[in-house]
Formats: structure tokens, sequence, C-alpha cells
DNA sequence: TAGTAATCTATTAAAACTGTAGGGTAAAAA
DNA sequence: TTTTTACCCTACAGTTTTAATAGATTACTA
């Protein structure tokens, strides 16, 4: 299942990119526009931003926005950084390798078979939807 | 993430799917061969025989076999009985639908779209993936 | 410089989910 | 009738997820 941490995420980042400019958009805007806790977007908008998709402003007038083309933003990097790894297992995951302890032999491995090309599967269409797709009609 | 529960059925799927005959084998013979908790495996190959790709047998010399040919068991109807819904949200699950309540319009939800793909392709590879397939070298 | 509007941060509570372990029951074979 | 095995139910500890609370910090405005 996907988390309500990245379903918010991709939610808010939509939003911001539909912006006509790239002007501060509050939390708050955000948060009621997409029926999302407040408190929790805050936290996830936060992640957004260390990741280097966000810009934020403090004080009156301030919010949030884009710093990135929508098309210059992969879901590879917006799922990782929300989700987590793509892979299921972590004997198939690129980034957050980790060998399977009960698995003697990864190679023979049925359950590390299937999973590779599950992951193999899902990171095509990540590498091949940006965010600009996904607010296109 | 894969639940463990799904880790170890397909394991144990697989170890049953290599045995030269199909006379049964006891859940012990499988949980110590494969790393598994016995009363955890209890449940999961308990699962797998209400979907009908196990048969069991009680009392001495008893235990659980396959009643189908491994290349007539689909990863989409294991993975759907041991891990559930194979679509991360369920407005875009075929066979656990269901619409969100946050959000007002489907088809303008860049999560929806997003998640089709994923779907898609997951769906794609569970299948044409058979059991058959897992344990061939 | 004071006040206000907003982001930031940390803590923690509630809820849901996972995996484990224990007990007993039922059926089949010896 | 005894043994062996699958079957079934319940309770528990641990983890993760989700969200709320409370406050600190920053920046704009007057």
């Amino acid at each position: 299942m996907l988390s309500k941490k990245t379903k918010y995420g991709l939610k808010a980042l939509t939003y911001l990119a539909c912006q006509s400019d790239r002007n501060p958009v509050q939390i708050a805007e955000i948060a009621k526009h997409e029926n999302i806790s407040q408190k929790f977007l805050e936290s996830i908008l936060l992640t957004l931003r260390r990741t280097g998709y966000l810009g934020s402003k403090k004080g009156k007038g301030g919010g949030y926005y884009l710093i990135k083309d929508p098309a210059e933003i992969p879901m590879t990097t917006v799922m990782r950084s929300l989700e987590g790894p793509i892979a299921m297992v972590s004997c198939v995951s690129l980034n957050f390798y980790e060998k399977c302890e009960d698995c003697p032999d990864e190679n023979a491995c049925a359950v590390h078979k299937l999973m590779l090309k599950v992951r193999e599967s899902a990171l095509e269409v990540y590498r091949n939807t940006t965010l600009a797709d996904l607010i296109s009609p």
C-alpha cells in the first residue's frame, strides 16, 4: 500500500506545479485544497524541500514553491524520498541493498528472482514519468 | 515492502514444487529448510490451501503437497492471496476497487494516474510469471 | 522595535499492522 | 487406543504509520 505521506506529497507537488507563477503558497492553502491534515503536510513538505524540489519562505507572504521545472522531477527520486526504496525486498534494491539473512543463495531464490522483475518494471515507469506528465491532461 | 507472509509463502511453494514427487511434506520440514517460524508457516500454508494450490493430509505421513502444475500457478493469484491487492491505492485496483474519499475527481488525480501505470506494469510481470518460471534455473 | 504571520522542530499519542508464541482440537495412521 | 500430524483460536510484543500538540524560529510590516 502507498503511504499517505507519499500520496499527500504527490498531491502537494502537483498543486504547486499547477500554479501559474512560482510565488510561495501557504501550507494551509495546500492542506485545505487537498484535504490534508496541515501538521502532517508540514513534515512532508519539509522532506520535499530537503530533497531539493521545493523552496520555502518564512514570515508574511511566505510558503512553499517549486524550484525545479516539473519536467525535471522524475518519479524515481520523489518515490524514494517519500516512500523509501522502490524494491519490495532489500536484496534487489539498487540504492538500499542488503543481503537477506535467511537466504543462503540469492541466485537460487525465487523471491529474489520475482522481485527483481517487479522492481525493474516499476523503475521503468518511475523513470519515464515526471511531475509534468502527471499534471498534463 | 513485501511482507514476510508472502516471502515465506513463495519459498514454501517453491520448495514443494521442487519435490521430485507430490508426496506430502511436513510443515516442520519446510520451516526448517527455509528458516521460517513453524507456527507462522502453518497459517500461510493454510491460506495457500484455501486458495486452491495445496492439498493437505493429516496424521502420520501427512503434510502439504502441490495439487496444481507449477506452470498453472501464476503470480497474480499468489500475490493477491498472500500480499493482498496488487494496486498500491484502492482506486486503481481491479479486484478491490474503492473510491478515495478525499479525491473529488479520479481522472484529474496525479496519484491515480501514476499508480495506474505502476499497477499495470506489475500486473504484466505477475501475469507472465508462474511458479514454474521461478524454480527453473 | 514590536507585532504578526508563517515555517520549522521535537515530542508523543493513537491506531494499525506484523510477526511470534501458546494453547487446544480434529483427523488419520499405526 | 496411542501417536502423529494438520487445524484453529487467542493473546502478546514490537514496529510502523498517522496525526496531534506545543513551542521555537524566522522574516515581513508598521
